[in-house]
Parts: C-alpha cells; sequence; structure tokens
DNA sequence: GTACAACATTTGTAGATACAAATATATAAA
DNA sequence: TTTATATATTTGTATCTACAAATGTTGTAC
C-alpha cells in the first residue's frame, strides 16, 4: 500500500516530505519487529547493536565513545546502557590503565554465546521483513539510502 | 559514504540485514534534524504528527484511536501526549456525546496558527534533507519501501 | 609546577515510552 | 434486567531518553 493511504497523509503532500516520512514510518514497523523478537531474549534493541559492536571488537575492548560512534541510534546515554548490561553479565568494564579517562568495555563468553544464539533468529527475521524485496531491489535501495545521507 | 563504513559494520553482513540497519539508521539522522527544527517551537516530533492529523481532518474531530491509527510513530500513551497538547492550547478534547466512551480531539485556532508557521519551514528542511535524490530517484525510493513493507 | 582548556565519562533531573492493569461505557445474550 | 463481552480511553509503574551540569583526568602554555 502506498504511504498516503497507510497513514491517509494528503496526496498534495510535496515528494521529499512524503520520503521522509515514508522512510521514517518504515523503520518503525521495522523496529518493532525487530524488538519483539529481542524481547524474548530480554534485550532491547540499543542493547543488542551495543552487543554486536563489541563482538565486532574481536577482543579489542572499545571505550564509551566508540561505541556511541557507531550505534544506530546513539543515546546520550551508554554509560546506563552499559551499565544495564553488566548487571546482565553480558559485559564487562574497567578503567583504561593507559588514560583513566576512559573506560574499556568488553563483551563476556556469555554475551557471546547469547549473540551466537540469536544470530540465526536475526538473520531469519531479517530475510523475512525484506522477503518482498529482490536482491536488486535491495542494492538500489541500500544506494538510495546512502546517496540520500551523502556524508562524504 | 556507505552504511559499512558510517557505523563500521562487517562486510559480511547480509544483505537484507544491512538495508534494514540502512534503513533505521538514516531514519534515525532524518529525525534528529526534523526535532532540531521543532524543538525551536516547542514541540516534540510525535506531538507535531497529532496536530498535522488533526489539521487534516478539516474540523472534523478525532477520536484517541483514530489519531494513534495514523500515527508515524504510535505511542501507546497518546491520551498523555494529547494532554501536552492541550496544556499548551494547541488541541481540545471533550467526551463525544454520541459515544461517552469516545473522546471528541480538535486542532485549536493557535494550534492552526503554529502549523501555518511550519508549514514553509517544514518543507523547506524536507526539501534539504533529499537534496542529494533527484525526483526519479525519489520516486524509486518510495516505491521500494512501499513494496517493502507490502501491507496488502 | 600552576593554571587553564580539552577530553571522557558519569550523574541529576525532567520528560517520554512501553506495557499491563484499571475504569467506564456500550452492545449482546440469556 | 442481569450478566458477560467488547470497546475506548486512562492510569500506574518501571524503564528509557535527552539535555545539562558535574566529575575526574590529561595535555599544554606560561
Amino acid at each position: 500500500m502506498e504511504i498516503e493511504d497507510t497513514l491517509k497523509i494528503s496526496r498534495e503532500l510535496d515528494l521529499p516530505s512524503k520520503t521522509l516520512i515514508n522512510i521514517q514510518y518504515t523503520s518503525r514497523l521495522l523496529e518493532e519487529k525487530f524488538a519483539a523478537l529481542l524481547k524474548e531474549f530480554d534485550l532491547s534493541t540499543p542493547q543488542f547493536n551495543v552487543l554486536r559492536i563489541l563482538r565486532g571488537q574481536k577482543g579489542k575492548p572499545a571505550s564509551l565513545a566508540c561505541i556511541q560512534e557507531r550505534m544506530v541510534d546513539r543515546s546520550s546515554n551508554t554509560t546506563r546502557l552499559v551499565d544495564k548490561l553488566i548487571s546482565k553479565g553480558l559485559v564487562e568494564r574497567r578503567i583504561c590503565p593507559a588514560n583513566r579517562r576512559k573506560v574499556e568495555i568488553e563483551i563476556t563468553k556469555p554475551g557471546l554465546i547469547l549473540l551466537k544464539e540469536l544470530d540465526p533468529l536475526t538473520t531469519k527475521t531479517n530475510a523475512e521483513s525484506a522477503a518482498n524485496l529482490t536482491q536488486d531491489e535491495l542494492l538500489t535501495l541500500n544506494n538510495l539510502l546512502d546517496k540520500l545521507r551523502n556524508d562524504e
């Protein structure tokens, strides 16, 4: 269904505005679906993202700033987000010995195991969410979004 | 820049997952930019959306459920959102005489004036945000998103 | 070395959100 | 007419988020 009908938006809305609304609405739907999956594992979307970033570090610990920079959805409050993950035993934090302003955050073994368990499920859910588009269409969509951002 | 580099995502990530992350990240950026504009008028994004929905009613009052159905980002708490707008004098609420379970919500004169003031600014901001894409590309992007959702 | 700016993170606080449970009204069945 | 069920909204609560201010650390100019 076209976005105008889905949200009953006026047909007179200019194309850029309509497109931006479309992106945001679609994003919302996708996020809701994904959040439902994560909820079964008692994780929020930002928590999951942090875990994945830490796994990507492959043993090299990450600072708070480093995590923030790479978050899809950068809350100003990465500290408390990490607190949550620590209380669940999924990550560890210690003060960086070289620069005591910094903090070194690492994913724990249980964190890695949890992600491992989630891997096939997230891939499957994402594949389902994107099932209406062909490979070519997905590529085009990616390119258009990259170009839209154009954060050269 | 490609999404992999922007968020330093693994190149091995499957295409559907990558695309969904791209949509969500792009959406986030757009929303942040737009929220900055609204903030000057002391409005949040959901508040603005509700105002626009009410204006679209053209005098016909809307129920809570009706608003929820059309929100880009449907918080479960439309009641308190509307409370906020009432306290700012931008909308009015009264109990529906025909069905007292329902509530009738309408935008006020000051609400309409505020939107009128915002109209050219939102159009301009959105045009800027989408400036990197041509008309054709915007159309393609819209179509792909509609197809992705495919909420037949 | 002391003073000052820059950096990295944490904390305080107000406001927003999600989810479940509660309230109140209307409709339908017995 | 009583009871049950569905509908529409509100409220309670815990959690999360945004933003600003505070804390502690490092680097640099004097």
